[in-house]
DNA sequence: TGCGTCAATCAGGGCC
DNA sequence: GGCCCTGATTGACGCA
């Protein structure tokens, strides 16, 4: 596909994507769609593009090489990592399932000794494992939010609180997002470059018509095989009065030109000697 | 009104 | 020390 064929279809300012995604609100965003989900989408926006989007949602924070974990191995690799659980959590929800309660429960013990040795409550922030953050983007690449049930599922495989894989797929979500526009902003662009520098062409190439115009009288500027009589009229077609004579040619001609997708094939009027008067 | 999500922001920690 | 990544917090908003 050539780049003018990426910037013709759609090419619109504005925001917003209309998205199809079954497991969004209206209020998702575009730059969380896959890329399998952008054939859904329609362009209706500023930053509206198709294809290469989402290159940063398979992108693991960590190593994307490792095969899926095991909920046994990440139960296995991740009790040190779970033990930096945020110290001053100042808003844990409360939670419907007595699973979560348990997880919970579980999760405020190792707070508590999760002190320093002088006994400060200094936050030491929670690195994923690998095999973690694995996990959590196979998971997202399936869906990008979460539903209660699945949320406990997955801190119950990763060995963390709920709150902290909701926290994950937040932020994952944003920075997604914020790469996308990234994205989009380059492209949009380009696209702005190349528009700009047609328009440049075509402004040069009208002067030059313009010049040609009037060096010479216009029907001496087409060929002598183009040229008609009219048979009725006898006059030669196709010039600039007659086509100014018919009220409806006038308002209709440039439309065409304008419309036309190849700017260097002009309406050529003398095809139809009839029309040409 | 509670819940889920968002944007904005903070802050720890690794890397150069 | 600055930059970047990323886990976490906060307040606002929309929805059922």
């Amino acid at each position: 596909m050539g780049f003018d064929d990426i910037c013709s279809p759609g090419l619109v300012l504005g925001l917003g994507f209309s998205s199809t995604l079954d497991n969004q609100k209206s209020r998702k965003p575009p730059s969380l769609m896959k890329s399998e989900q952008f054939a859904n989408f329609e362009p209706s926006l500023t930053l509206s593009l198709s294809g290469g989007l989402d290159a940063d949602a398979n992108k693991a924070p960590n190593n994307h090489d490792d095969p899926p974990p095991t909920a046994a191995d990440l139960h296995r690799q991740d009790s040190a990592a779970s033990s930096f659980s945020n110290v001053s959590v100042k808003r844990e929800r409360e939670v419907g399932s007595s699973e979560e309660v348990e997880i919970e429960r579980v999760n405020s013990s190792r707070i508590i000794s999760d002190e320093d040795d002088d006994g400060s409550n200094s936050r030491k922030k929670l690195r994923l494992t690998k095999a973690q953050s694995a996990l959590l983007e196979e998971s997202f690449k399936q869906h990008s939010t979460l539903n209660p049930k699945q949320k406990q599922d997955l801190a119950r495989d990763l060995n963390l609180r709920p709150r902290q894989v909701e926290v994950w797929f937040q932020n994952r979500r944003a920075r997604t997002k914020l790469k996308q526009t990234e994205v989009d902003c380059e492209f949009l662009k380009k696209c702005c470059e190349t528009l700009t520098d047609e328009n440049r062409k075509l402004q040069k190439e009208l002067q030059e018509l313009k010049a040609l115009k009037l060096a010479q009288p216009f029907y001496m500027q087409l060929p002598a095989a183009t040229l008609t009589m009219c048979p009725s009229c006898e006059r030669i077609g196709g010039g600039v009065g007659d086509q100014n004579s018919s009220s409806s040619s006038a308002k209709t001609t440039p439309l065409i030109t304008m419309m036309a997708p190849k700017p260097h094939h002009f309406f050529n009027p003398f095809n139809n000697p009839s029309a040409a008067c």
